[in-house]
DNA sequence: TGTATTCATGAATAAAGGTTCATAATGGCA
DNA sequence: TGCCATTATGAACCTTTATTCATGAATACA
């Protein structure tokens, strides 16, 4: 039974090695190297053993981005729950999820814009929808507390992920220079325009704060 | 000479029902038609007959996205130059830009959100950028007029087309009910949220005007 | 009408990569 | 150690469409 456990454990190991592996390809150079032969050889399993832990390649992937996204949201989670009042939080909120975004900019890129197949692309609308779901807990908040126009917090809520989203596909272009003080500059620009559509006038005069987390 | 031209307008006609067969094809159900035998079949010509007219699949549909988009971006130019504030233009654009989306659901849908192959989607991007380059003139003029918060053009123009393109998805989706007063609804509080965000304090009242054109 | 050139056809081909599966290796257990 | 169950292997297989190309039809022109 003890040594079932270490065998058990050989399992969850290989697993994360190939989701690993899978993540990293993507970091690396994009989708064009998601191939599963490919992860497989850098996971050190042969090809068919993919398919002993995961469905499909689409399957795989899938979770790839489930592990990737869920960290970004929980990130984002925190600061929505976080104190201080919803303007504030929403310029932290995205202000971190941008400087974030632009630190790991080849994977943030694959994760938001850079084409890919059908599968994949499917996958990634879940997380956009988990994100704009926080959004729009905010937004709820702001409302209620009367520092956001009253609007429906769903549509509000697309527009700020749509807004910060799109404005930081161009700084995560693989080729952008990922110059520490410009990209800081960017990320606040981004932050401060996104949220800004939400205050009700006059609009505080926020800096964001930065809550990055390892 | 004479029958020569016939000859060649014979050309150009049945290029113009390759597109158009292509075209209809994603505007009924997707890009999973856009199968070249199937559009061939579609366009009453043979399979190979697609390829005397066009490279490969990925031109094919980059025209057809060149044919649908500069039509909605002119559209969007018309407004951008038209009279008027920025503020006032702005939110005519988009509003307008919303309102035509919302007609043709589901083409708009295949264009602007719809998973689909690579080749294709790298296509989209161009056109979403050509769309921002208008947005992105609107807001130079009204960072010149002093309308708008001064900030860079181009992430602003980002923002906003990202703003309202998110927000559209929704509605977009195939199965969402098409219901005119409620979609002009949205289409205003898209159009409203994503101009706001460059508007200096106080925010203009503003109700958008129209200018859906056929 | 004859001939050269262009255009159309659609079955065959090609390519790419995901998926399978017969076989081998390994680990647990008596 | 021998046996069974579980897991690993990776070459072969499939599937799916885009693309080609040998053949035939149509057209322009003399």
């Amino acid at each position: 039974m003890a040594i079932a456990a270490v065998r058990l454990n050989q399992l969850v190991e290989t697993k994360a090695r190939i989701l690993d592996a899978a993540r990293e390809a993507v970091a690396l150079s994009g989708w064009k190297d998601a191939q599963i032969a490919l992860i497989a050889s850098r996971a050190g399993v042969a090809t068919g053993s993919v398919y002993r832990y995961f469905d499909s390649k689409a399957d795989l992937y899938a979770q790839v981005l489930a592990l990737v996204s869920e960290r970004e949201v929980a990130v984002v989670a925190a600061i929505v729950e976080a104190e201080g009042s919803a303007s504030q939080c929403l310029v932290d909120a995205i202000y971190t999820f941008a400087v974030r975004a632009m630190r790991g900019r080849r994977l943030a890129y694959a994760l938001i814009a850079e084409p890919c197949e059908p599968e994949i692309d499917a996958a990634r609308l879940k997380y956009r929808a988990a994100l704009a779901d926080q959004i729009a807990r905010l937004v709820r908040r702001g409302i209620a507390d009367g520092e956001f126009v009253e609007i429906d917090a769903n549509v509000a809520a697309s527009c700020v992920a749509g807004a910060f989203m799109e404005a930081l596909v161009g700084p995560l272009a693989p080729e952008a220079a990922p110059d520490s003080d410009a990209a800081k500059a960017i990320a606040q620009a981004i932050a401060g325009l996104s949220a800004r559509m939400l205050f009700r006038h006059p609009a505080p005069e926020l800096t964001p704060v930065s809550r990055v987390s390892a």
